[in-house]
RNA sequence: GGCGAGUUGGCGGAGUGGUUACGCAGCGGAUUGCAAAUCCGUGUACACCGGUUCGAUUCCGGUACUCGCCUCCA
């Protein structure tokens, strides 16, 4: 049977392409990482959220050992130095307490781990390597401690991002470093004072560059040539055209990231959400207000990757409406196997991870009543599997079964003032009462049982 | 200034050279003691100006506005 299409836009070629790994028995992604120093905001969230559903999809078509997902950490970079110094507390510290609730959140909105996921910290050999390895071809050199890479030594600079150099350089706001050769070369190691953390190397004690880090982890983890690159489109300039650079001149033949993705900005009132404007809030924000990570992701998904998309809570409420139903409908089914994802879903994903389209053929199965087709077609999404958790059903819970069988009473006995009475005290408490349907109650926004003490 | 993305009905959001998704809200109906939940039905759109075409929301050119990158940022 042919392997079905899958289709994606690349950022490198700005169309979008059938996409064809190069090994199929190991189809290879990298997606830039988080720098582990704080929360991470609900922007964070959006690429970790992309490539979760890519690796879904490529999974289902290749073979789920026949992918390979490489996620970095970076913890080596001047903000984690400066919240050591604010707090004053080891380094390691705060990168290992950060990385862990990057999972806890990243783990709330259904997000599976990456198959790797590697420290900068522990790739320090291969980086230092990587940039003698420039250094001696020509494309790097030293310079009072630093070493930077030759932007000039590199005809494909810009080829990425779609600048030339002359407008970079025309356009460039930054004050030039005394020791570089080009306003446009970038660094690759910096020397760091007593202060900092620090390696040895041959230009003395110090530490990477930002962009080093992923040419240097990608070629161990993935080799010169892989599949995918992917990450925020921020990260486009300079950082990717950047890595572009350093790997291309490292594996001149290697090709790098066949297909580069990336994914459009979250908004907050039409802005960028980002620490450095303030506006942003983070996923553990919304989890603590008692938004499903469920929610979260199916906000996520409703806009295609590549465009621009706000945040609201009505667009939260709205997602939860429609998970409610769905999981309603797939309730109970968690056990069941041997369906298959509807075609048309699939279909959908394959035509460059068109996430929207495959929600509404979900509306279609929902609608058709086919519960077992959509649970197994929400999994490739990541929606409506029993590792979310069921937060519509509320569980057994006594006390509001007794106010429940009450009123069921009341009303039997036609005393609607009493059965009304329970009602009003079982909405008040979060119930969202289901007379005729299912057990006859479910957990509504703001479920609190404990509200229904002494209303017996 | 350079590069890139966007502008679709009340809102959200796909897609297509002709038959105009999907969801939410609204409205009508079923159901209900009354409701809720649920189910059925239903209207409104493609920023602006040109061009190509028998025909453009869809292709091409331009204008306006918004956003991103060019400085750490997903």
């Amino acid at each position: 049977m042919p392997r079905p299409t899958i289709r994606l836009r690349n950022s490198l070629t700005r169309r979008v392409e059938t996409f064809e790994p190069l090994d199929e028995t190991n189809v290879r992604l990298y997606l830039c990482g988080p720098t582990v120093y704080d929360r991470a905001h609900l922007g964070n969230a959006r690429n970790v959220i992309v490539f979760d559903v890519l690796t879904r999809l490529l999974r289902h078509d290749y073979g789920a050992t026949a992918v390979t997902y490489v996620r970095n950490v970076t913890d080596v970079e001047d903000k984690i130095n400066a919240r050591a110094v604010e707090t004053g507390r080891p380094i390691r510290d705060i990168t290992e307490e950060t990385l862990g609730w990057f999972h806890d959140d990243m783990g709330a909105l259904g997000n599976r781990l990456p198959d790797r996921e590697p420290r900068a910290t522990e790739h320090i050999p291969q980086m230092i390597a990587m940039i003698e390895h420039l250094i001696a071809s020509g494309h790097a050199y030293a310079a009072e401690g630093h070493v930077l890479f030759a932007v000039g030594s590199y005809d494909g600079y810009g080829k990425l991002s779609g600048r030339s150099v002359d407008d970079m350089i025309a356009g460039a706001r930054v004050e030039v470093a005394p020791y570089k050769h080009d306003p446009m070369d970038f660094v690759l190691w910096k020397p760091s004072s007593a202060d900092d953390p620090g390696w040895d190397s041959p230009w003395g004690r110090g530490r990477p560059g930002w962009h080093i880090e992923c040419s240097a982890m990608t070629r161990e983890l993935l080799g010169p040539a892989f599949d995918i690159h992917g990450g925020g489109n921020d990260l486009l300039f300079p950082h990717h055209e950047n890595e572009l650079a350093q790997s291309s001149c490292a594996d001149p033949d290697a090709g790098f990231a066949q297909v580069w993705l990336h994914n459009e900005m979250l908004l907050v009132e039409g802005k960028k959400m980002s620490k450095s404007l303030g506006n942003f809030f983070t996923v553990r924000d919304l989890l603590d207000r008692g938004v499903p990570g469920e929610v979260i992701r199916f906000f996520f998904l409703s806009t295609h990757y590549a465009k621009p998309m706000d945040w609201t809570d009505a667009k939260a409420l709205e997602a939860e409406g429609i998970l409610r139903r769905w999981r309603d409908l797939v309730r109970g089914r968690a056990e069941e196997g041997g369906v298959t994802p509807d075609e048309a879903v699939l279909a959908a994903l394959r035509d460059d991870l068109n996430t929207p389209g495959a929600i509404a053929e979900l509306h279609r199965l929902a609608k058709a009543g086919d519960g077992a087709a959509l649970q197994a077609s929400a999994a490739l999404l990541g929606l409506l599997g029993p590792e979310m958790g069921d937060w519509v059903d509320g569980g057994d819970d006594g006390l509001v079964e007794a106010v429940l069988a009450a009123r069921v009473e009341a009303r039997g006995a036609k005393d609607w003032a009493r059965a009304d009475a329970l009602r009003d005290a079982l909405v008040a408490a979060g119930v969202v009462v289901t007379d005729g349907k299912g057990k006859g109650w479910e957990a509504g926004t703001g479920f609190d049982p404990s509200k229904l003490e002494g209303v017996l």
